[in-house]
This record gives structure tokens, C-alpha cells and sequence, in this order.
DNA sequence: TATTGTTATACTCTATAACTATA
DNA sequence: TATAGTTATAGAGTATAACAATA
């Protein structure tokens, strides 16, 4: 538990990321945005899977996954299949147009922040991403949308034990009404597939 | 110098990022969204100040940070005073509403963030702040200034309009065409080493 | 002629709700 | 009736351009 001063600065802080992210969005191709681009990515981290499940991903609403995917799929850069053993949730994977688009993001990616953090050790940056993988793991979890933490940052150490408490869906009909608000509806049952 | 391997890693942390904000985004109350919180902060932690110091501060254009502004002077939370000196400029200061709302804000943030890390000690917090801080100014400076870096010793390198490119001033007429796209306008001096 | 703000317009990301096509 | 995904609509945040008032 840190003090209430703290608690004021890293609110701040949170505040000013945002010009990191403004930044590094310019950095990107004029057809593939930021959105798309961590689409593409998560695609090639977890390998092919359902909209649902990129969805919790993202821990964003389905109905967000799905432009984004739209996109992608516009370009050719991923493919969208039936599932046979479910014809109402699609597959998605990527083409190699795809690839090369990811390393054309990842060479801009990197020459961005190589130039940006050109004093900062692997450490530095490790230490970065343990804490902000930390921190969006402890948001992720007691939500009402407890999108299923990414695994551990390749970069960092190691990660919280992961429960799996899916939903993400909108109210939408009536029955169970919820009071609050959160991300929304994503995936739903975290059945098998798991992972 | 880390890998790319850390940065592509980097990039994923700070794309899930957006799940942490958009959670906290649901705290706040309907009609103060987090873009107004950050400019009442900001007032409250630098004091009065014109709208170019405070698009500079929030390093957004300077348009936007004219409709936060109006958003909260219909309010009450903020005045909009004429600058005795340059009738063109405004200066703005918090009301005794704005405070109260500030209170508001900030009780809402400390509960959020007690529950949200209730397993983070003060190191752990301050680690965070320390390094999102070096972030943004890493960010920062070098931003609309293609070269110049801090690392540029002065008189080393011929480092030309090195500090002079501050503003985020819109293109707008001709003259001065900017070719890439950056941030845009803004306050105008440059931040200089501030930070 | 240059600068400070304001306003109009457009684009991205996200959420809610309604709808289709399966199960 | 429940679930997977799509689409229509709305709201927040930001950028660009054009414009008004003042230097």
C-alpha cells in the first residue's frame, strides 16, 4: 500500500502517457493504426484463434475486435475461416502480407525507441515492462472483465497465476442487468481452449 | 541499448496499457471525463496559468485544450480571466468548485488505486512513477526537433534550431510548411530541459 | 504581419444496442 | 433460449484548418 501523494502522481503520470502513445501512433503506417497493428501483433504472439478470444485479449467489447479485425482482413493481412465445428465463430490467422506488415511495424517500432531510449539499459527496459505487466495484471483480475492476463512478458519476469473469468458481453437483453459498467461483453465461456 | 526483443515487448505493454486507462476512465464521474481531470491537476499543481502553458504541459494541441477548458469554465470549475498585458491571451485559475471537484477526483482515484494495488509498497509505486517519468521526457524532447538529443553537448554539434522548434503550432498559413506531422501547436517556447 | 485562442470538421478508439446465423 | 459475430450509432480525445482579436 503506498500513500494517497503517490497515488496523485502516478494518476499524472497515466495522464502523460498519452503523448508516448500520440507519438508512437504517428509513427505508424497510414492504413494499419495502432488498434490494428496490436491485433496483428497478438495474432502472431498467441497464434491463430476466435474473435472472442482476441476480443479478451485486447479486453476490449467483440463488437470493437470485429472493425479491427475487418480491417485487417480488408487488406488482406489476416484471413477469416468458419469454424467447422462451430459455424458461428471465425478463425483468424495470419497471411504472409500480414507478416510483412508486422515487420514493417516492428522495424519502425524499434527504430523509434531505439532512438528514444538510447540511455536505457535492458534493465531499465525490463524493469519497465515487469511493472507495467504487474500493473495491468492487478486491473485485469477483481474487474468485472477479467480478460485473461497475456502470460508473461518475454522480457521481464515472472507472472501472477492467472484465474480465468471471462465475459465481456453488453447487457444487451434484460435478465441479469448489470449495474455497473465494464469493458463489456468479449469472449464468454473460457472453456477449453484455453490458454 | 536493449533488444528488440524488449521493445517489441515494450510495445505490447504499452498497447495493454490502454485497458488500465480506459478502467479508470469509468471512475470518473459523468461530467468530468479524465481529459478534464488532467487540465484541473495540472492548475492545481502549477497554478495559474495561459493556455499555452497549458496545451505545453498537456502536450496536445492547443485547440483542444481550448474546448477542456470551456468544458470546465461552463462548470464553474475554472475561470478565464484577460490577460491585463495581451488582451489576447487568457489566464485561467481554479474556483473554489473546481477544488471540490479536484477533491472528488483524487477520492475516487486513492480508492481505485488502494484496491487496484493493494499489494504495490511504496518502492514499488515509486519505481513506476520514476520510470513512466523518464518515459516522457525521453518522449519529449527530440520530439518535434528531428535531431537534436539532450546528448548533444552545446557547441559540440552545429545542432541548429535545436531548442528554438518548441511550439505545436498548427501549420496553418503557408510560409513555414512542416512537412511531417507532429504533436502540432501549442504553447510556443521551447520546454527547453524543463523536466 | 505574427500570435493567442476559438470554432468547425474529421478521424481513431471504444461502448451500447439491435440484428443474423448458428447452437 | 443462448451464443458468436456484425453493424449502426454515440461519445471522448485529438489534430488540421480557418478565423477573430490583439500585438
Amino acid at each position: 500500500m503506498a500513500g494517497q501523494a503517490q497515488y496523485a502522481e502516478l494518476m499524472r503520470q497515466f495522464s502523460a502517457f498519452g503523448a508516448v502513445k500520440r507519438e508512437l501512433g504517428r509513427m505508424m503506417p497510414a492504413d494499419c493504426p495502432s488498434g490494428s497493428a496490436a491485433v496483428l501483433t497478438l495474432l502472431q504472439l498467441h497464434g491463430d484463434m476466435r474473435m472472442s478470444k482476441l476480443a479478451e485479449l485486447l479486453a476490449v467489447d467483440i463488437s470493437v475486435t470485429s472493425r479491427h479485425v475487418a480491417h485487417l482482413a480488408e487488406r488482406g493481412w489476416i484471413q477469416r475461416s468458419r469454424d467447422p465445428a462451430d459455424k458461428r465463430s471465425r478463425i483468424l490467422h495470419l497471411t504472409p502480407a500480414g507478416l510483412a506488415q508486422i515487420d514493417e511495424l516492428s522495424r519502425r517500432t524499434t527504430e523509434m525507441l531505439a532512438r528514444r531510449l538510447s540511455d536505457w539499459n535492458d534493465d531499465d527496459v525490463g524493469h519497465l515492462i515487469r511493472l507495467m505487466s504487474r500493473l495491468r495484471a492487478d486491473f485485469d483480475d477483481g474487474r468485472c472483465t477479467p480478460a485473461a492476463r497475456p502470460a508473461t512478458p518475454p522480457g521481464a519476469g515472472p507472472s501472477p497465476a492467472a484465474s480465468s473469468a471471462p465475459a465481456t458481453r453488453t447487457p444487451a437483453q434484460a435478465s441479469t442487468r448489470t449495474p455497473a459498467r465494464a469493458p463489456t461483453r468479449t469472449s464468454t465461456r473460457t472453456p477449453e481452449i484455453t490458454t
